[in-house]
DNA sequence: CATGAATGAGACTTCATTCAT
DNA sequence: TATGAATGAAGTCTCATTCAT
């Protein structure tokens, strides 16, 4: 089921099954879309039959792209990640490891911040496959080396520590109402993690 | 949907409402033991029929105690905190103000670890009236500006990140499978509160 | 799931479970008669909420009845068995056995070729539980060794001819569209069963 | 929906209409091939998505061949006809008719009983046109004439009477598990059908 | 008051057939 | 002409909550 591509963006169309026909593929882009800002919506409780009717499309077309709800959920995931994929590298880019490392964070908590519902319907949905497939795992467990190399990050820390961080998240901005606590959460977690 | 007492360990009973009677507040005790042991097998999925049954006891006397299944599962919460409360109350007797707040943060994520069914059932309920009302909250102000005193408790910590921190506590309890990966995220979070 | 009674006309609130409350009991009924008309008129096609639609009632009742479809079906053959299960009564009771028999086999068929619907829908159906817990199995065995006793059955001939017969004869019924043809079928097999 | 053929052994393609172009009579082959199996199968679950996947064929392409699944269907039945009457012709090149006829039947109650997927498929299928636009009916009666000629079969028993054997034979094919009961159903119908 | 039967909107999914590419 | 993507009505079943007994 997973396709199993190591690029930053993977391109699902040219994986393993034949490229999708013009039309079906510009239908993929308008479901994605559509669940995209469905789910945001309404969260975990987001119905196959609306995103479907946001995307002017028919139940039955979802479903042939996404043969169920939580198919559609982990490509939405997926797109999600490889967003963050490019802020990992961006991250790596850099000299300072742990600036790199902590800019990182900050930012792709504020991916997920942006839209509580998306966090709420997500919440559920293994996610440990994709951060692997996607190729974030790896990204991320360069920086964290590195930042610990130059002494900034605690030396116990691994990637784990981050799904931990991640998943507390996730909950602390669909919870609670007041739009930036979870930067509160963020600056917590990072002291934590900082070397002492 | 909140009842608005404001005493110390509120007991619903003798509030303001006639007291129940003998057989009907042994009804309400047999529910919440039901509903208890219910979500902590089914979490979210529970159903109130399997609580009515649990409790041998028909659907409808559920919700003559408990209006809504929110209402229930509120109720659950309380117990909950009440029994933290009493852990507060220890740790407010201790000399050493941090390791006070230390041990009841430990020792109130382990009562949440033990059960992810409930972690579960709760994770959309909004807890932060209950937390005033059991008068845990004072407890743990109290507790916390002790150890500030003490220059154990970072300066800037307040109530609202232990609320912060328990949040994201259930997500990773309800979430990740291994059953002590939470202990990680405590310890996480404790270092991320500990003064510098 | 089958109660496992063995009298005539088996009264399933009586048994195992506690009888049904006087208006549930009558909601049970009324399923029936619907669910018998529903499924006359539209074979295997009849759907549950058309049942609950006739019955005036919700589709939920129906379900807290029948918890499926196949469920639903089997109370009908239930009943149906029951009805043959007197005739096979009165066959016993005559002197000769082979008039019994015959006389059963055409009227439990006449009973079929009634409702093409009811043939139609219970096709799929496998009546072998049924056909031995109402107590008919055992009543054409006692039939079938008395007139083969008096030699007007054949030596070979056991139960399962009948259900072969029973079975090919539903097809008849609800495949052929002259509305006597069943009658041919059913005296070619009955002189495929006479002693020679 | 019938083609209406009066050819012995139609061949539809090179009936009235123009006669197809190569590669779509090998289209044609290849559904009808890949049907058969699929139905085999699947029984009356088949879906035609399924048929085009293994003739490896667009659905289009399958609709455009055959309007309907029922058409297919029939062109399905239409073919295990055609077999039936090769088999008819021997019986009838034999001298004595009631072991032709006998014989007939058996060989194609085999056929059938080979695959209950295809008996299930065609069990709401109407077959009666294409028996007799093979030209199958006119072969068997002429046979079932002899037959009785000789003295071996009934003297009332006409064609219609196979009808209702075949078709209750279908049902005992799909019906009863038992890989072998549709010899006994065949054989008690065989002795009815016997002149006295 | 207790009981548990009834309600019914709504969730997900399937599949024969049509039609744009 | 072939392809296979799109359609969407329809079907089964669930469960929080109400209400007659």
């Amino acid at each position: 089921m997973r396709r199993g591509t190591a690029t930053v963006v993977p391109d699902p169309e040219t994986a393993l099954a034949r490229p999708l026909r013009a039309d079906a593929r510009r239908n993929r882009e308008r479901i994605l879309k559509a669940a995209r800002s469905v789910f945001a919506d309404q969260g975990s409780d987001a119905q196959i039959d609306d995103v479907a009717r946001r995307a002017k499309v028919g139940v039955g077309t979802v479903y042939r792209h996404f043969p169920t709800k939580d198919a559609l959920l982990d490509a939405l995931v997926r797109e999600r990640f490889d967003e963050i994929c490019v802020l990992a590298d961006e991250a790596l880019a850099r000299d300072d490891a742990w600036e790199g490392f902590r800019d990182l964070v900050w930012r792709s908590a504020e991916l997920n911040a942006r839209d509580r519902g998306f966090c709420d319907a997500i919440a559920y949905h293994d996610q440990t496959a994709v951060v692997v497939d996607c190729g974030l795992m790896g990204r991320v467990e360069q920086l964290m080396r590195r930042a610990q190399a130059q002494g900034a990050l605690r030396a116990d820390a691994t990637t784990d520590d981050i799904s931990l961080m991640m998943c507390g998240l996730g909950s602390v901005v669909r919870t609670i109402p007041s739009p930036d606590v979870w930067r509160r959460y963020v600056a917590l977690m990072l002291d934590g993690l900082r070397a002492t």
